[in-house]
DNA sequence: GCATTTGACGAACGGTCGTGCTATTTTTGC
DNA sequence: GCAAAAATAGCACGACCGTTCGTCAAATGC
């Protein structure tokens, strides 16, 4: 690797940390560049704009929450274990911030004004919500889950228990949320079985 | 109502507004002066700063959400009418987007950054979260739901289906985002009949 | 109708923003 | 080891940020 690819790496990587806390919309060259110790020209030559640079934040956590969430899952056989498997790990992503946060909380940023950042935030979340269904498909094949059950409203609900989970456990602080979140899985579950 | 009054409210009403499509941190006084027609400092001397403006946008668009979602509901007979309505005027809301919006996205925004506007943004989660437990409880004794129902989890679980139904509503469109929403409530509801 | 309070304005401030330049240093390929 | 190329720094810019201050017009109370 380059030394230009290992810094952008670096940035890129304390970019979706600022990000996850402050928003992806609130990130600055300035503060950016003194957390990583370069000049803030000498990181702009990385990307070529600042929207560039938001792009490719939320393409590397893009990749991170691929790692995390999705590889591990299809990692587990079809049907029931590769269901739970998704349900574990996006919650243990979600119960540490980075690249969950960023996506939700960008989800709300950008919704209302339009570009490029918000489409390509748009198409990941479809894709994501793609691959969960496709994994409800093949757990109804498998047996697992009913003929009757539909593969997009599982993923849907599957994402609102995720979403409200992460409300409670980053701001409000509740201290039950995860137990909460486990409950309204196995409720959703148990009703698609 | 005073002219000082007035004008608040007008510039309350507009950062609202605003607020709900770019987010509470990114308002700013400039651009909520030109769309208000009045000068920046003319607008600033209503407000001793940002952060009480940030604060007071909040409060109006608390007083927004409680006429808008939770007085009807408290209007409506205790136990399934009251749970409905709050589900349908709540749905509603959230439809049209404005003061529910903001409070999601805020909930985002200032979840990492703590302070006074993160503190009044929790203080009301938690008051509305104690609201819908209470819809509940009264539910549970006029035997709309059953004995072992958990007020909590239905709050949490109800916050998670308006959740994922604003995200898929808002950012990805989702045609059938209301359907689904009512889809997820009837089980969430029968679950606990 | 007048005195007083209140509301609104314009100009200016120190700061920070993103973004261009031009050097200078460091890495890379041969 | 050296030339070419890439990475980084320094500096300056125009724009906008929140905020302050002095001034003036408008609303208010008597």
């Amino acid at each position: 690797m380059s030394k230009g690819e290992q810094t952008r790496k670096a940035v890129l990587e304390a970019a979706v940390d600022t990000a996850a806390s402050s928003g992806l919309a609130s990130l600055t060259i300035g503060s950016l560049a003194e957390r990583t110790g370069l000049s803030k020209s000498g990181l702009f030559a990385h990307f070529k704009s600042k929207e560039a640079l938001q792009m490719q934040v939320l393409e590397f956590a893009g990749e991170s929450f691929v790692q995390d969430v999705i590889r591990p899952a299809l990692a587990a056989p079809r049907g029931e274990k590769r269901i739970i498997t998704l349900f574990e790990s996006w919650l243990a992503t979600a119960r540490e911030g980075r690249a969950e946060c960023l996506f939700t909380s960008a989800a709300w940023e950008y919704d209302g004004q339009p570009g490029p950042v918000r489409d390509r935030l748009v198409r990941m979340h479809l894709d994501f919500n793609d691959s969960v269904a496709q994994m409800v498909r093949a757990a109804i094949t498998e047996g697992f889950f009913a003929e009757d059950t539909d593969p997009e409203q599982f993923a849907h609900d599957l994402h609102g228990i995720m979403l409200i989970y992460f409300q409670a456990h980053h701001l409000l602080g509740d201290a039950k949320a995860e137990a909460k979140a486990r409950h309204a899985f196995s409720r959703l579950v148990d009703s698609n079985r």
